[in-house]
DNA sequence: ATGAAAGCGCTAACAC
DNA sequence: GTGTTAGCGCTTTCAT
């Protein structure tokens, strides 16, 4: 049943004609060994083709080297930027990255944490806030690094780097407003973010006067196929509308086909405005005015954060907001 | 320095009044136990909130619940997606994916998987067929569970579930030449599956009589840019093309908005068929023709086939091609 | 600068 | 069905 694991530390040791001890300083603080040593070490190892148990070595050290993350899907091409660059951040100081996926559902989220916990990652790196309130509290009190990213919480579990996506509504519904709009109406997924780019984007809109007159709501995750169904079921209720805001830019691409397919000129008739800024929202007809967010960034933030926190160094900021940008095309 | 890690198991076997093996059987192998002390087990457990430290039971059993998987890039959907349905079969389990990017750099991916093989994964993932012998011959010998994905080796390090890349290429051949088209050529990434689609490709046009015009390469990660650029490089060179195959569909939809840009009409002046079958693929203009892999079903049977390897099952076969399919839409 | 020894928290025989 | 006894392969004081 015992595979005997190919070579050990010992046999290092021995081959090298010094004590384990030896071989470990050897591979992980080489400056407190001396060179001839070491060079012996590094022959050995070679000879051997040894490679050290991190299982072990995450036991006896209680650091596992290992950094836990959730996103609630993959198939979002900015959560997974944001994974790549954490990844390659990470990968530079040696750390390894651990994926999970919580498909957009709490309890789900609170069970892969514990999960993670009991692999003894180093820290967490989550997508959004957490909302689990004692998950927070369990996090908070084993004092693990952890990174909330594409939120901006009032009071983060530890740290976070991200965006008001509050601020992004508001914003598109100033850029709306000031277009001229009138009828204005939102299509998105029912899925926390997106609800509170909606609560920023009916508060800018009410302030002004100008409330808004409809909103659709589908299932994450959002597709093409979705945003058209959206549409229609808008305009069905709506005929007058002049504007929409889709909490996502497939939302926004089935939309436009909606329009195409029914000849609603846009902007002309109605003006579509997305988020996120898929690289295809260039490619659309017409090319598709949306929000962008900085995925990858928000990613190597993290990395950065959670590795400076590992060193023992306190960040600069708990909260970092990387902002978005409005980008102007031409279906507004 | 030692953070004496919460509770131990010591510490819920005390609590329910037995020996520490029976709280780890009354928690790996339930029915080993008696009702009653696993009710008591359960009991502290809950009382206590004791985490198992899997990285102590790794050591220990030699498993280590999790699996390596390397993709070139996440930012391709379609490997997202196979990680997903990867993930989702083996979180079934209780394994882990540990995941890193290779960014299509072989050396690095041998570099990837040694760290794997550190941390004692009990299986491993690939996109792609191995290409480094030495790494080949290394698994080999360790006889880990392997699955290679996106395409199927002749002779699998361990197992495959793929399809054949020539085998693309040859297809989507057969339907320009069955489509009348005589001036053909082909716009890819300079990597290695896509360049096993442009030999299918090529080789088959050969064999009609109608061999291909020109080829033009772009770097990986392949960009709706790049797809302009290369379309523009081969109209200067070859105004008479009149079908273009592109080894991925953001080449294509640049080429399309070449073409859009300087009034070609598509399909009839030239013809575009692309890969992969992106969302968008449908929502461009004209809507994209394409092939469609399946990459989420790839990543659930390399977990079902991981699982069943790890339960010391043999795999029914070794190596399953899943296909892919022509998708006829308007730009051919 | 190096070695010896004592665990890290769990699992796996083997007894009872 | 449950307890006892050894480790798994490293890291880490503490000496030397």
């Amino acid at each position: 049943m015992k595979p005997r694991s190919s070579v050990r530390m010992a046999d290092v040791a021995q081959a090298a004609g010094v004590a384990p001890a030896t071989v470990s300083r050897a591979i992980n603080e080489p400056d407190k060994v001396a060179p001839e040593t070491r060079a012996q070490v590094e022959a050995a190892v070679r000879k051997l083709g040894y490679v050290p148990d991190r299982t072990a070595s995450s036991l006896a050290s209680s650091r596992s080297k290992i950094v836990g993350a959730i996103v609630p899907t993959l198939a979002n091409v900015w959560f997974a930027e944001t994974m790549e660059g954490l990844a390659a951040e990470l990968g530079k100081a040696g750390y390894q990255l651990m994926l999970s996926q919580s498909s957009y559902v709490a309890r789900t989220e609170a069970g892969l944490i514990d999960g993670f916990l009991g692999r003894r990652v180093d820290a967490l790196v989550l997508t959004g806030a957490l909302r689990d309130t004692a998950t927070r509290a369990k996090l908070r009190a084993v004092k693990l690094p952890v990174v909330e990213t594409w939120d901006l919480p009032a009071r983060p579990v530890d740290m976070a780097v991200g965006f008001s996506n509050q601020e992004v509504g508001a914003e598109v519904a100033r850029r709306l407003l000031k277009a001229g709009r009138r009828r204005i109406a939102f299509l998105g997924a029912d899925e926390h973010r997106s609800l509170m780019r909606r609560t920023g984007f009916e508060r800018e809109l009410q302030a002004a006067g100008r409330p808004l007159i409809a909103s659709e709501f589908t299932q994450p995750p959002s597709t093409i196929a979705a945003g058209r169904v959206l549409m229609e079921q808008l305009v069905a209720a709506h005929p007058d509308v002049d504007a929409v805001f889709c909490g996502n830019d497939f939302l926004a691409i089935g939309a436009l086909m909606w329009a195409r397919a029914h000849g609603w000129d846009v902007p002309g008739r109605v003006a579509v405005v997305g988020f996120s800024d898929l690289p295809v929202a260039e490619a659309t007809w017409p090319p598709l005015t949306t929000v962008k967010v900085r995925g990858a960034e928000m990613g190597r933030r993290a990395g950065e954060m959670v590795l400076a926190r590992l060193r023992g160094e306190e960040p600069a900021r708990k909260s970092v907001d990387v902002g978005f940008e409005f980008v102007e095309r031409s279906t507004l």
